[in-house]
DNA sequence: GATGAATGAGATTTCATTCAT
DNA sequence: TATGAATGAAATCTCATTCAT
């Protein structure tokens, strides 16, 4: 069965060497988005970094919007796994959930860390396709979903709307990330530790 | 004196008709960015929404890197005068603190409305311009400091540093407006309550 | 009033210069069908001819399928006419009529020549887009319809499908002139009495 | 004695399994320009409904045209069949002249259908290739000279060019099954005994 | 014999920018 | 000051053809 020209990869059957091929265009667009973003990264900018010819580009992929398209549901589930996390955080909030929520934190962190130079146009990425904006809707939804049941659980009463405050930490972790990056500053131990404390404080711990 | 012909306007001296012309350009560059965000935006859909002829946005622009110049500057300009407002805001962490910091929050949350379409690529801009890039780095990074002056007056010693908790505030506030109208929330009297709470929680009110 | 980019022609407001451009490219479009056929003829053929730049060409057209739209109404706009001529030639069977077919061939020849590099690819153009097709369709069947009201009125009850016939004659002098150019003969005079007197035999002249 | 390889079929010794293959091949591209057009086809479409590989394709043709040009020879030897069987048509010009006219029209109508997606790109192909030209160009001579030697043998002197109207009576053949089609009619009984109606009264039927 | 993969030349298309009026 | 028109460099995309397995 021959594999049709012009047609995104997610409709071919590839062969080992396929996916290989594959592989390292993504890899590839990830250090171009790294380099200049998602918006300046010129087709010619993939290929050369991957050492192809731009015909190849086409054979996997219809274009630049369908080759994000591919690592936003890549990163899309990966992020909806610390969703599933998020459960274990605060099933005590005794003195171990600052703990807990310290790792959870790490994890998210490491995480951004990967997908950073397609996060940083993430929701840019959203406008430009529908398909794409409706996924990376979902993944933020499921995730402030996920905090916002936890919020609950904690029952601070009346005083915090558990859906707005989880909006407000997913929009912290993720903006506090890019920031960082932007001034020139590492996102390192203290920082995280920091961010911790805060996130604890304002919608997890006991108030007096 | 004589208008030099062919340079972008900031160069010019204009009259009335002439400043009518730019300011039309510039209201309908912030429509454009409304509408597909900067990146996707042509100097043609500029001059379609202020209906214009191509040979009159050269007029008044070098280009649109030089038309998002005008328009960050005056951004920035009324960003910065939100840092003056903070230092009010924790003079005394008295009874009246948390008003002040609901009332500099709700001025805040109306600069970002205001600025929106630009303020959602406010940090990619940077990229295009380095002129541009200087000028939104400090713009963060005046905010930063005065927040974290004010924490540092709080003098929660050790738990926080004060450099990241006021970083991690003004992510939070960036991205939670972008994120809010993202998946189509309002930010409306309620949400800014809740992060009023969650930030005064986090980073200065007393511990127990 | 500005002219979109990228728009065909139809939608934009033309003036005398525009629409000299326009007309240059229309008839740049007709030279390079005629020397290498329309399917072979690429954008670049035409703005040579034109003396353009590619860009020109797309301020006036979509593509050239858009370009073949605008020759393709012409030549439809043209051919009906013959439609109301056609009414002409056999309102009377006598002596009169074989040299008012005459006339009406002399004139549909002139035409098909006219559009000669068009024609040729005329019912091809009807498979590359939809309401070329239908425009088309629709002028062979008005020049059908036409004819076949007259075979009627001429009334040899019986032994002719006034429809049918129409066709044919329609198909007879369409591909007559295909086919000379193709095989290197004229269609001269000889030929057009030929093909009057075939005609009449065939569908007008009184049976015996 | 051994087959080159990457050379065209015609070249090659093929077994029975490569003749199968090669069948398909033709098969297919029937169906391909049916569907789209000679013009239009590409080699993938040929190959994705033979359901083979590109690489396929090229150890039996060494591009479209080879492909159209065998099938032209095939169809050119089955319409040069046609040539003699006109010989029969009006060897006597008694009452069966008629009803063998009738049985030549039906043999030309069958043919024609079977080849159909040849012959509408029939004349076009002959651009594509000098060969093919030749062949094509001589095919249609053959015929007309056929037509054109009967006609003279009636004897119509003086106002009828044989040359000429043989031509028209191929022309007319032609085009008429491209247009029913085109028009979405069919080309029934009916049809076929209008047309052979009209090409004896126009070039076989004596005058009164 | 057959296939999936890769190539690269060439065609199309976009769009920032300049220019004559 | 404003405009419609033109430009051309750069980007996207297609597809016939070759090749290693």
């Amino acid at each position: 069965m021959e594999a049709p020209i012009g047609v995104p990869a997610s409709k071919r059957v590839l062969r080992s060497q396929g996916r290989q091929t594959m592989q390292r265009l993504l890899d590839a667009a990830m250090v171009a988005f790294d380099r200049r973003g998602y918006h300046a990264t010129r087709v010619s900018d993939v290929v050369d970094i991957a050492h192809m010819s731009h015909g190849t580009f086409y054979l996997y992929f219809a274009n630049m919007t369908d080759l994000a398209r591919a690592l936003t549901i890549e990163a899309a589930a990966d992020t909806s796994m610390l969703y599933d996390a998020m459960a274990e955080v605060s099933t005590a909030l005794d003195g171990g959930s600052r703990e807990r929520l310290r790792a959870w934190i790490g994890d998210y962190s490491k995480l951004w860390l990967r997908y950073a130079p397609l996060f940083r146009s993430w929701t840019d990425l959203a406008a430009a396709d529908e398909s794409m904006g409706e996924r990376i809707r979902q993944t933020f939804t499921t995730l402030t979903d996920g905090i916002a049941t936890r919020i609950s659980a904690v029952g601070r009463p009346g005083d915090l709307s558990p859906e707005v405050a989880a909006t407000a930490v997913v929009a912290m972790l993720d903006r506090f990330h890019y920031l960082r990056d932007f001034i020139g500053r590492p996102v390192d131990d203290e920082a995280l530790e920091t961010l911790t404390t805060m996130i604890h404080r304002a919608v997890f711990a006991p108030v007096d």
